[in-house]
DNA sequence: CGCCAAATTGACCCCCTTCAAACATTGTGG
DNA sequence: CCACAATGTTTGAAGGGGGTCAATTTGGCG
């Protein structure tokens, strides 16, 4: 995705949706698809959008190529997991205002790293009810909760523009965590670890693994 | 993983728990996440395990040399990716009733592929609390869910051990979508992309996408 | 037998949903 | 320029699904 947002999302039989995850620019997006018969979800484009696509039956040969690329490609695929874990924190045990303002803090961070940010506001394309869909709420209530966060002084909206006013206090009442987002990346060491070279292995976060292996 | 269970789970601050998906035998873990300085979740074996593992340093040697194995990661990166995106969409849009069901019928599919599931009894090696968190649900809800499952004589528990006596009912139950787990595989094809040979694009499953790239 | 984690059940309450209606915004055609 | 749809937003009221609190029971195990 080069330019312009979208949404990959899911349904039930019924109709009940969830958005699970926002397409933003600089993100990859159909990596996997390509390799299988059938998607899984879909895809709808918010805004227009520009995108540049490269042939799905020569990713091996990109791998084998382009080491910069290759871990490129395996970043991205890192992040994208690292957020819909972060996604599934948020449904599964965070209040309808903690999701909501983490989502917030998240778009907003991700749409710095491209230059989508000016002075705390950026365009939102984006419906309440589409906000309901990733937030697994009703309209109603994302409609409520929003208007807390505006009535809080934490935001301002207008039309589909929303001015963070305080990102701190944002990102602290969605308990947000920098580092899922993967924000400072390694980059050297994934082009070795594409390249060939040598490294040592990685600390893992939290220690409470008891494997026994 | 080569045997035995273990849970990927991320924490809040106060201690709230998600759990963001099982590992079970087959599945690979960590390939994200030694390539950074920093995991993004825990993990914790529920059951004394059994694991191969791999220098990931060498992750970019075994992709240019060894096709079918990356093949193999490529596919079951795509499918971890689809089991997260359907958790979310249980988290987000399916009842308790739903989501428990949903759940019971992904681990019968999974541990069915790896030979676990004998005349539909597979064991849980799973406290109440863990399904809780997995689900998003609390403890007491969870045991009155799965007691309402039990009472319509669905399931059956004798200790770590479940029954499924309706494997049909209780997919339906939990709006079991047979396709995301990606059973029906398609590693001809996951191959000759990771070996360079061609081959033509693949068809989505949703057609509403309306890109106007 | 006694300990402790896990499972179970009851009672009460609250967050969020549903239903409903009013209101705002945007675009379209006459 | 103004009806007018159509879509999206906002707010009120009422109800339900699931949470919290608390107590009891069960089961594994030294």
């Amino acid at each position: 995705m080069r330019d312009g947002w979208a949404i990959r999302h899911k349904a039930l039989p019924d109709g009940r949706r969830q958005v699970v995850n926002f397409v933003l620019p600089g993100d990859i997006i159909g990596m996997y698809c390509t390799l299988f018969e059938s998607a899984d979800h879909s895809v709808t484009t918010l805004t227009q959008v520009e995108v540049a696509s490269f042939p799905p039956e020569r990713i091996g040969e990109l791998f084998q190529s382009f080491p910069r690329l290759a871990a490129a490609l395996a970043w991205s695929g890192a992040r994208e997991e690292a957020i819909l874990a972060e996604r599934l924190l948020s449904l599964g045990r965070r209040t309808a205002l903690e999701r909501t303002a983490h989502l917030l803090v998240e778009l907003l961070r991700r749409l710095s790293i491209v230059n989508m940010v000016t002075d705390g506001h950026f365009v939102l394309p984006v419906t309440q009810e589409i906000l309901a869909d990733a937030l697994g709420l009703s309209i109603v209530h994302i409609n409520r909760t929003l208007r807390r966060l505006r009535d809080s002084g934490l935001i301002e909206l207008n039309g589909q523009r929303i001015t963070v006013n305080d990102v701190r206090q944002l990102a602290s009442v969605g308990q947000f965590d920098e580092l899922y987002l993967h924000l400072i990346r390694a980059p050297r060491r994934l082009e070795r670890a594409f390249s060939g070279a040598h490294l040592h292995t990685g600390t893992s976060r939290n220690g409470e693994d008891r494997a026994k292996a």
